[in-house]
This record gives structure tokens, C-alpha cells and sequence, in this order.
DNA sequence: GCCAACGTTGGC
DNA sequence: GCCAACGTTGGC
């Protein structure tokens, strides 16, 4: 299993946005980035991602599970750009701020902190543990 | 609201 | 294929 981070602007799709869509989830559609769609490309049914809230909350605040691998996403005819759908799971019992990751040492080398316009990214699995723990969250969440 | 960083576009 | 211009994102 790998671990990812899907970003949104809670104004756009919140958390609670994706929590409404129960285990049906939703697509991850309106990504017109490369890198964010090849790593979509890269996921897995079963792998495991953050949600993160950008712009005035900056925080990690729950967690999502891929239901559906890449596939066209519906809102473009561009073939292009894929997506995959995403359920939640759990929301996080403390939200992680971007300072509080920003202030571990161990974080420094996340692509949220080195490339902060990625809106797609790749968690490492020691980087998911510390960040689930840091959320109250058992770490093999 | 500003601006740095970065990705994309299009002219050459 | 290069690079200048432009647009967008997101932290501050």
C-alpha cells in the first residue's frame, strides 16, 4: 500500500464536502497538473491518502482511501487528465497545521513543504505514520 | 492583497 | 527546442 495527499481549497471541496459522499465517494476531478495527475496514475485501489485543507486552514485534517483507480475524468473531454475517486475515512482528531509539520525536523523533506503548489502528492510511509499520530490517529491508520 | 514559485503556452 | 510571457497556486 502507498500513501498519498490530496489537497483542495475548503471553499472548492471541503472535508466535510467529502465526508457527505459517505463510502460512495467521489472523483478527484478538475486536476489539470501533470505531475498531480501521474501520481494519481500511480495509485492503487486500497492505497491511502491525506486530506488536506489549503489557503486558510493549511492542515492535514482527515484521512481517504482510493476506491477507483485512474480513470477519464468526467468533467474535461480532454483525454489528458485522469482522476481516481476517494472515500473518506476517518476525519483526524486534532487537525496537523503546516507549522507544526513545517517544525518537525523529521517532515522537512515532504513535497508539502518542498513543492507547496503540488496538489497531488506522494507521502513517504514514515512521513504518514508521524502525521497520523500527530492527528491522534493510531499510526498504521 | 501581494508576491514568489512554478507550470504552461506559443512565437520564433 | 528554446525561452519569454503569462496565468495560477498558495503561503504569508
Amino acid at each position: 500500500m502507498r500513501y498519498w495527499l490530496f489537497k483542495s481549497e475548503p471553499s472548492t471541496w471541503s472535508w466535510d464536502d467529502q465526508m457527505e459522499k459517505g463510502d460512495a465517494g467521489e472523483e478527484w476531478d478538475g486536476v489539470r497538473n501533470y505531475q498531480a495527475r501521474n501520481a494519481m496514475r500511480e495509485m492503487s485501489k486500497g492505497d491511502r491518502g491525506f486530506f488536506y485543507h489549503s489557503q486558510k486552514e493549511k492542515a492535514v485534517v482527515g484521512i481517504v482511501e482510493v476506491i477507483a483507480e485512474a480513470h477519464p475524468d468526467s468533467t474535461t473531454d480532454d483525454d489528458r487528465w485522469d482522476c481516481v475517486d476517494i472515500r473518506a475515512i476517518a476525519p483526524f482528531k486534532v487537525p496537523v497545521t503546516l507549522d507544526q509539520i513545517k517544525g518537525e525536523p523529521t517532515l522537512s523533506d515532504m513535497v508539502l513543504v518542498r513543492n507547496s503548489r503540488l496538489s497531488v502528492q506522494p507521502v513517504s510511509e514514515d512521513e504518514w505514520r508521524q502525521i497520523c499520530v500527530m492527528g491522534g490517529m493510531p499510526a498504521d491508520s
